[in-house]
DNA sequence: CTGAAAGCGCTTACAG
DNA sequence: CTGAAAGCGCTTACAG
């Protein structure tokens, strides 16, 4: 490995001038700016990071801290992150907490370290406060979907459409002549408590997303009394049970009391449907199924699945956006903190696919 | 940030003293070890990865490079790498390469620099060989299903168990009296080449498999004319049209050729069973299918995957060894190239349910 | 515009 | 067993 003390003597120059040169600063003269590029091209010089960051600090790397690839938001999440963080020039370390509040503590502390240059964090199991706590106060942060909903702990705040894509769900089944829905993943209790102690308990994403879908439902004067509300943790397993249970009911009771399952995410519609089907209810025609979060199964299922398909390359783009913005500042000034919503668009697929379509008009 | 410098004026001892002790040499007394550490405990401090890492040239730092987290079998690369990675002090860069044949020459370039330790990667646009170029002759390296199967390069090859996994797929068939198998994703034409230009054109992994497969149908004094191999390239939606496809010519032929799909990987599997199924074939009573990998999908579809499951947790350990050792030998040594199969088991699934199962003895 | 000097925070021989 | 010195490869003020 070639050094820069070498490239500078072989462009008979000293290593600052080398340096600068390297950097493209114009403090330089563009004659000796390329006898120094010749210079180190001949000698496959490559700067060396390590040194680079002890002096100026900055290594050039991010670090990304989510539960586990096995829900396909984060996998698309990280994958849409890599893309960007190599395009502006830096590296992506990737850590997985496995939903473990322990390691979740310890990595966001390890990340604060010296290694990488900024956080993004999908936390599960800590506040954003704490987060903050464990990497330092000056560090560069952005929380994706905030469990504790209190937006405290000075970073950037990255939220999924929550309100705006339960809305656009609702009114795509309402459009449908689907009114008779069921919200899965949140329970009656929790939507009734929603405004007495919001976000002090860690499940805010679901709090949120379950609220707004009941908005929706009275926005449009649809049925939302507490038997609307289906609990259920958002996985795979958790959907296939409802989905069974509910096919369950059907047959002792000959009644179908819901012509569409509206679930907070798509694990949760990818099980429902699983369990719908296997309880001998038809997706769509029986009971239509909708997701949120736009991961990819959902176009590879059968039927496929109807969801918020959430914007990943700009979200990924806006992360880099706060984080860059953070790590160019001095340290000494102060962003302000920022939140950012998402895009998203409804992609209509097959688990909502009935033959007609109205027009709706919103209740005012 | 506390520093070293800072550590050992509490503790009253030198910054050599303090190095030594809180990395636990032993040539420091228990005392003094006891006291340094305190004083680390008490100002916080963690030693600061670039600056060692500027004397010692390792960071603690390993490259995954894989095409794309779309195929799930990357995704549980990446997830259990992390694990492991992170289980043995290291952190893990994840750069995917879009399956751009630049892009991974580049990416292997930069982690042969002077950021990562070593480099896992699964490459698919440029031989093994041609990535040892562009890390340097003595960058540890551990190679995953190598493309050109030529195994040059100088680096540790790891492989999926092709070679067990189909004979186990095509036993398993037998043993549910589904006898005549079609094999998914390789062309007879290969098939037939197999030994005259066996690896030297970058798609070694499916010519393996795909010959392994053909060998198994042999074994089995199975039906393995041409007919029997139908080409695809290794994605869902080339599996839909072959699935599509199939149940098409038997609706206007009145004849099912084959009463097993046997697919070379799980997405092409997946992608299968949507095509016959949207054509009106059921799997598994008109068809079987089966997939090779082991992704989460394929216990999420409907039906169920029948498939090769790979060890990943054994896959992710191997290959921590391989790198391990490569890292921690002195420069000089030089460790001869490894090659490690991973281990499987034949994960039973609907995919491949039939109501009876016999006894097979396997042709001598 | 260019170069000599200092220093980032650690570890590694080398004396004692 | 412990400490003073040198140095890893850069960048950053500061003179010229």
């Amino acid at each position: 490995m070639a050094t820069l003390k070498q490239v500078a003597l072989q462009a008979g120059v000293s290593p600052s001038t080398a340096s600068a040169a390297l950097r493209g600063l114009d403090i330089v003269t563009p004659q000796t700016t390329k006898r120094v590029i010749q210079a180190a091209d001949k000698l496959h010089y490559t700067t060396n990071i390590p040194a680079r960051a002890l002096q100026t600090g900055k290594t050039g790397i991010l670090s990304l801290v989510v539960p586990s690839f096995d829900n396909g938001f984060y996998s698309l999440l990280a994958q849409n992150l890599s893309r960007a963080a190599m395009k502006s020039g830096s590296s992506l370390i990737i850590q997985l907490t496995d939903y473990d509040m322990r390691r979740e503590f310890n990595l966001s502390k390890q990340a604060g370290l010296s290694l990488s240059d900024g956080m993004i964090i999908c936390n599960t199991q800590n506040s954003a406060q704490k987060i903050r706590q464990a990497v330092g106060s000056k560090f560069p942060l952005v929380v994706i979907d905030d469990l504790s909903g209190a937006e405290e702990g000075n970073c950037d705040f990255l939220y999924t459409p929550s309100r705006a894509g339960m809305f656009a769900v609702v009114h795509h089944l309402v459009e449908h002549h689907l009114r008779n829905i069921a919200i899965v993943g949140i329970s009656a209790d929790v939507i009734h408590n929603i405004d007495n102690h919001t976000s002090d308990q860690g499940f805010h994403l679901q709090a949120s997303r379950g609220m707004y879908a009941a908005r929706a439902l009275e926005h449009y004067h649809l049925r939302h009394d507490d038997s609307v509300y289906i609990h259920a943790p958002w996985t795979i397993e958790a959907g296939i049970r409802v989905g069974w249970e509910y096919a369950r009911s059907v047959r002792v009771n000959h009644r179908k009391p819901f012509n569409a399952f509206a679930c907070l995410n798509d694990e949760l519609a990818l099980g429902v449907m699983r369990g719908l089907q296997s309880g001998g209810l038809k997706v769509p025609s029986d009971v239509a199924v909708t997701g949120f979060d736009g991961i990819t199964e959902g176009s590879h299922s059968t039927p496929t699945l109807t969801t918020v398909a959430v914007d990943y390359a700009g979200l990924a783009q806006s992360i880099m956006q706060l984080i860059s913005s953070r790590i160019a500042a001095p340290s000494a000034s102060t962003i302000l903190p920022r939140t950012v919503i998402v895009g998203f668009h409804l992609e209509e697929r097959e688990s909502t696919l009935t033959s007609e379509k109205i027009q709706v008009q919103p209740a005012s």
